[in-house]
DNA sequence: AACGTTGTTCAGACTTCGTTCAGTTCCGTG
DNA sequence: CACGGAACTGAACGAAGTCTGAACAACGTT
C-alpha cells in the first residue's frame, strides 16, 4: 500500500515516515503544500496524511484543489490541538478523517487502515470473498476455513487484489502500490508471486482466485461467471 | 467484581465498557482524572484501569494521589505505545500492571483477572492452554502434569507469551515488558530464551508451543490448527 | 576461594524470503 | 498454422532473519 504524508515539521515527518515503513507500507514524502499537489497528481495513492497547516499551499488548499480535479484519495488530516477548529474546515473540504497532534502512531496506523478499506468497500478487518477469508489485523488468510501460509509479500499482493476485486489490475499499479518508485521496471517479480499465491489458494487449480487478463494485468474474482 | 476505568477516549471507553460488562464485571466509567478520583475515594472497586493520558489531573498523579491516600485497588495501566517511557512512571507510582495501546479485550481481560485474584491473595491463579499449565502464585509450570524447571526469566517470558496467546508478540514487545527502557535494541537474548523454553517445554518437537513468525515476532499457542 | 546457577553476548550455522534468470508454454494475430 | 510477444515455472542466489552452542560475567552459596 503506497502512502502521501505532506508534512512540514521534519522531526514528525520522519518518525511517521519510519513507522508507516516498519508497517509495510511505500511511504512518499512531501514538505509543502505545492509539492504535495504534485505528487498527489503524479501517483495513485491508496490513502494520503495531510498537515493542514503546511507552507505555500495550505492542507485545505491542497485538498479541495485534489477534490476539485476528481482525485478521490481518502485523506487524513492532521491538526494541532490549538486549531482544532480547523478540522471542520479540512472536513468540508473533502478530508475522510483527521487527527489532532499530538498523536499516537498506533492510532494513525489504526485510521489509516480503517479508511484504505472504507475506499475499497470494506467495513471491517475482514476480507471475504466467497471461500476466501483475510483477516486484516491479523494478516491471516484463509480458504474454506483452511488456513493458508502466506509469506509478508505475499500476503501484500493477496490484500491489494482483494482490495480491487473484479477489475484489472496492471502490473505496473501492483508495483506502484508495492515498491518504491524506483522499482526495476522490467521485473517478473509480480509474475513469480501469483504464480505462488494460485498455487497456495488454490492448489487444486478449481476456484482460479487470479485470472490473467493478457497484455492488461490480473483480475481478482471468485465469481465464477466472469 | 467492579471495576473503575478511567479514560478519555470515548470511542475506547465505549468498547471497554461494553466488551467487560458482557463478561459480568460491573463498570464504572470517569473520563477525566478529577471524576476518576471521585468514584476511587467513593467505592470499593476490585481493580481500576486507568489511562495515563487524562485530562485535568493525569494518570500518573491520580494514581499516586490514592496511594498515598492508603488505597491499595490493583490498577491496571493503559499506555500509547509511542510514549511507552510513561509506563515506568506509571509502576512507580503504584500501578500493578500495564498495557500499550492498541490492545485486545482478550488480553485486558485475562490481565484484570489476574491482577484480582493476586489483590484477592487467593493461592493458585492458573493459566492453562492445553497440556501446558501455569500457576502464578507459585510458579510452577507442568506439560502434561510433569514439572518444568524454569528459571526467573524464563518463566516470566513464558508467562508473558502465554497472558497473549494466539497472538503475534514482536521481540521489541517483549523487551520492553520484561526490561527497562534502555535496554540494548539489538540483544539476541530473547531469541536466546525462546530457544531454552522451546527445549524445556517441548523436547520432542511435537506441541511447538512458541512459533515464529518471521519478521514479526512469536506467537504462542497450542491450538494445531494455526 | 571455589562452585553452581542464571542472564547475557557472540559468532557461525542454518533457514527463509524476495528476486533474478533461463527455458518453456500459452495465446492472439497475421 | 506459424510467429512473436506475454505469461508461467522451476531452479538458484544473496541478503536478512533466526537459531544455537559455547563462552563469559555477575551473583549468591557453600
Amino acid at each position: 500500500m503506497r502512502l502521501l504524508i505532506v508534512e512540514d515539521e521534519v522531526l514528525l515527518a520522519a518518525q511517521v515516515d519510519k513507522f508507516l515503513r516498519e508497517n509495510d507500507f511505500v511511504v512518499d514524502m512531501a514538505t509543502d503544500g505545492e509539492e504535495g499537489l504534485y505528487y498527489a497528481r503524479e501517483y495513485d495513492y491508496d490513502a494520503a496524511v495531510i498537515d493542514l497547516g503546511l507552507p505555500k499551499l495550505t492542507g485545505i488548499e491542497l485538498i479541495r484543489t485534489l477534490r476539485r480535479e476528481g482525485n478521490t484519495v481518502p485523506v487524513l488530516i492532521l491538526t494541532a490541538r490549538s486549531d482544532w477548529r480547523d478540522k471542520v474546515g479540512g472536513l468540508e473540504a473533502g478530508a475522510d478523517d483527521y487527527l489532532t497532534k499530538p498523536f499516537h502512531m498506533e492510532e494513525l496506523l489504526a485510521r489509516l487502515k480503517v479508511l484504505i478499506r472504507r475506499a475499497a468497500g470494506f467495513a471491517s478487518s475482514v476480507i471475504e470473498h466467497g471461500p476466501l477469508r483475510l483477516d486484516t489485523s491479523s494478516k491471516e488468510v484463509r480458504v474454506e476455513g483452511a488456513l493458508v501460509e502466506l509469506t509478508a509479500f505475499e500476503y501484500r499482493l493477496l490484500e491489494f487484489l482483494a482490495l480491487n476485486p473484479a477489475r484489472v489490475v496492471s502490473k505496473a499499479e501492483l508495483t506502484e502500490h508495492l515498491y518504491e518508485q524506483d522499482f526495476d521496471r522490467d521485473s517478473n517479480v509480480i509474475e513469480v508471486f501469483v504464480g505462488r499465491l494460485r498455487r497456495k489458494l488454490d492448489p487444486a487449480g478449481s476456484l482460479k482466485p487470479i485470472r490473467t487478463v493478457r497484455g492488461q494485468g490480473y483480475r481478482f474474482t471468485l465469481d465464477p461467471r466472469t
